[in-house]
DNA sequence: AGAGCGCCTGTTTTT
DNA sequence: CAGGCGCTCT
């Protein structure tokens, strides 16, 4: 194995790999422009030609996905073993990883559950109760989910509760001498979350439980109090660098002991300030790391000519942005399509027979598999999903409500977090009464006042009832609680004696009758139960990988705690696989190979396909109303388009249901800018596609050239559909008119 | 006290 | 489309 995988490289790519290892590195990488494999390129360098050890390699990605994708590639490149070496993950996953194993050194205990979003704002919803006299008071409405993003916010800038309070308590003091009293209700506010706040890191404490900030924040911590958690770090990778928060700036400063670090992002490409991440850090890094060197890579292998000059038009209204260009690589091709339509149903139809439209054209050139519907928020893609289902067009949806967030899941995860964590009182609350067991609102407060009084957790509480060691409040709790203790008592056992966690789930389904439980409560119970199946297989495909990952953790060799317990159990290292994980659909991805996906355009970050189609491209949904930041919501317009390889429509839709209400919509103001501007980089028209556009898509996506005789065949085959009566007028005008009388219909 | 039903609202983006 | 709320029934 010697440099081949230089030779396919160009220039810059080069020079960025095999920039020295011990200079800090910034590679600012465009769209298309080959990061990824510059960045496995250089890691199989440092370790192919420098000898450095893989396990000495930290590489951070912002998904699980993407540290996936790129084990994947290094695996061809260095080999299975030596790949398997490798540090990789999410911050999240590697902070994890390292407190369970160092918990004692930060005063952790090792069975530490993370808490979720959905838990964290079920115990601030709680704590915010004993606020609501107060805030009626004052007639202040203050939601949770407000008050859970305000903490999050403070935690990623790495400001603690008493310092969250202290600056509040500052604010208030000079906003009151400076005599201005308009503030006071945002003043109350303040002084609550900052309260609240307070609370809530007591309750995760009490909980011994983590939320995602906290992971970071202990990470840091951890490894910046205890040299020897990082002395293996020898280099460090930062994917998505754009994308980083203060915090976990920080924590790469921490881990690179020795300042090796090489970072690659796109500041164009910076859509998560709103989770506070800071493109900042881009210039930070520069004064902190003195000697810094800044690689552009512009040369883009992605797009047509044509995409990626409306991309640039898009993104370059942003007159505060850094001067950057993309050179593309392919000819111009097809002309991005604008159109306008007069409902959200008229732009789904579209779409749908669009699709369906250019698959014929292409004669076997395109498949489902090759479109993408990218859209502002999920919410979106109801009318879509209808419309594709109603041309029979099979479809995905990426990342719509999260796999680890459905219910039937967290039902199930809850019993097995109470298990792990007796003191995880979300997941209690979760279990003790699902399937129904009679326990209600008014018991568990008053187990609850019980549990504030005596220092216990609730499942001690409970399992002393159970025993009879403490007085029963009212004669039936103790029965109805009978079944439940039993059952967690079972649990424990077999995870104590090393039973797997798919085995243990599926105990677990059986003895509380899940399936049975949700035939009577869900109507859509079968496909539930799929879920649970599902979560089955997970749970030993997670077991099957458990041998890195114990490596991993016994790295110095005590993977025995103070307490005993070993600290990566398999249970415990599955329900943390589970709650890291930004998997949506575990769905077999061969079948996702044959559906157009609709996504969101956050999470087609870092994906490319043959075709996109960006609907609801209108103020008020793209840019969002409720934005802040609006150059981001025109870098996410940037990141959509720059999605897209050889196809791209944009639309939008003169009228709009919103919330209900249906509303009139104009085009947003990102497009019709640039449109004006410069009408040639729109058409309205659809072409039917010449034999040159045919061959310049099949260049870019590297497939064979269709004959004509393959397009001939499949034009026929698709515009004479099985039954004369269901072709839609639109269908039919799309196949058999010109293509200014179809505008003048959508118009 | 708790379950279950129907009607309401209010909808960003994610580790 | 789900979660919250209020109503009624057991």
């Amino acid at each position: 194995m010697d440099s081949t995988y230089l030779q396919t490289l160009n220039p810059a790519q080069v020079s960025a790999v095999k920039h020295s290892p011990d200079i800090p590195l910034q590679i600012l990488a465009g769209p298309g422009s080959g990061k990824t494999k510059v960045l496995t390129s250089r890691i199989a360098y440092l370790i192919l030609q420098h000898g450095m050890a893989p396990s000495s390699i930290c590489a951070v990605t912002f998904t699980n996905k993407a540290a996936n994708e790129m084990k994947e590639r290094l695996t061809k490149l260095i080999g299975k073993e030596k790949a398997g070496e490798l540090r990789m993950g999410t911050f999240h996953a590697l902070c994890a990883l390292f407190l369970r194993k160092y918990s004692k050194s930060i005063g952790l205990e090792g069975n530490f559950t993370v808490c979720d979003a959905e838990e964290s704002k079920k115990i601030i919803a709680s704590l915010l109760k004993e606020y609501k006299a107060d805030l009626e008071a004052k007639d202040i409405s203050l939601k949770d989910g407000t008050v859970l993003s305000l903490i999050s916010k403070a935690k990623a800038k790495g400001s603690s509760a008493a310092e969250f309070m202290k600056e509040t308590r500052s604010r208030l003091q000079k906003s009151k001498s400076s005599g201005s009293s308009t503030n006071s209700i945002s003043g109350d506010i303040d002084m609550i979350v900052a309260e609240i706040y307070h609370d809530y890191e007591k309750t995760l404490r009490q909980n011994n439980s983590l939320d995602f900030d906290d992971l970071l924040l202990f990470g840091l911590k951890l490894f910046s109090e205890n040299q020897h958690t990082v002395n293996w770090c020898k280099h460090v990778f930062v994917d998505e660098f754009q994308d980083t928060n203060v915090t976990q700036y920080e924590l790469m400063r921490a881990i690179a002991v020795a300042c090796c670090v090489t970072v690659v992002g796109d500041p164009d490409q910076s859509i998560y300030g709103w989770r506070s991440a800071e493109v900042g850090n881009l210039k930070r890094m520069q004064t902190d790391f003195s000697s810094v060197k800044q690689i552009l890579l512009e040369q883009n292998y992605r797009s047509t000519g044509s995409i990626l000059r409306l991309s640039m038009a898009i993104v370059d209204q942003d007159r505060s942005r850094i001067q950057k260009s993309l050179v593309a690589s392919h000819p111009a091709g097809t002309i991005p399509v604008l159109r306008c339509f007069s409902s959200e149903q008229a732009e789904a139809a579209f779409i749908a027979v669009e699709v369906k439209r250019l698959v014929a054209h292409m004669g076997g050139l395109l498949h489902w598999g090759d479109f993408v519907i990218l859209l502002r928020f999920n919410a979106l893609s109801r009318a879509i999903e209808n419309a594709l289902q109603k041309e029979g067009i099979p479809s995905r949806v990426l990342g719509g409500h999260k796999f680890f967030e459905r219910l039937e899941i967290k039902d199930l995860l809850a019993y097995l977090q109470l298990v792990d964590n007796p003191h995880f009182t979300p997941a209690f609350m979760r279990a003790v009464n699902t399937p129904s067991r009679g326990i209600g609102e008014k018991t568990l407060s008053e187990l609850l006042a019980r549990t504030q009084k005596s220092k216990i957790s609730l499942l001690e509480l409970i399992e002393k009832i159970n025993d009879g060691k403490t007085p029963d409040i009212k004669p039936p709790v103790k029965r109805k609680l009978q079944s439940f203790v039993t059952h967690i008592r079972l649990l424990k056992r077999m995870a104590k004696e090393g039973t797997s966690p798919a085995d243990l789930i599926r105990r677990l389904v059986e003895v509380i009758g899940y399936q049975d439980h949700l035939r009577q409560t869900q109507p859509d119970w079968e496909t539930r139960w799929e879920n649970v199946q599902e979560l089955i297989t997970f749970a030993s495909d997670v077991n099957v990988d458990l041998p890195d990952e114990t490596r991993e953790l016994a790295y110095d060799g005590d993977t025995i705690g103070i307490d005993g317990s070993r600290d990566a159990t398999p249970l415990r290292l599955f329900l943390q696989a589970s709650m890291l994980s930004s998997e949506g659909d575990h769905q077999n991805e061969e079948n996702d190979k044959e559906k157009v996906t609709i996504s969101t355009c956050h999470s087609a970050k870092g994906l490319e396909w043959p075709v996109v189609m960006i609907p609801a491209v209108e103020q008020g949904t793209f840019p969002f109303y409720r934005s802040e930041d609006i150059e981001e919501e025109r870098r996410l317009l940037y990141v959509a388009c720059t999605r897209a390889q050889s196809l791209l429509y944009i639309s939008h839709a003169s009228q709009r249901k919103v919330a209900g209400e249906t509303k009139g919509k104009e085009l947003s103001g990102f497009i019709s800018a640039v449109a004006k501007q410069n009408p040639s980089l729109f058409t309205d028209q659809l072409t039917s596609f010449t034999p040159d556009e045919r061959a310049v898509i099949s260049k870019v996506l590297d497939r064979p050239k269709p004959s004509d005789s393959d397009v001939a065949r499949s034009v026929a085959e698709l515009s004479v559909p099985s039954s004369a009566i269901e072709l839609s007028p639109l269908m039919a005008m799309l196949f058999h008119l010109q293509p200014s009388s179809i505008q003048a219909s959508c118009s």
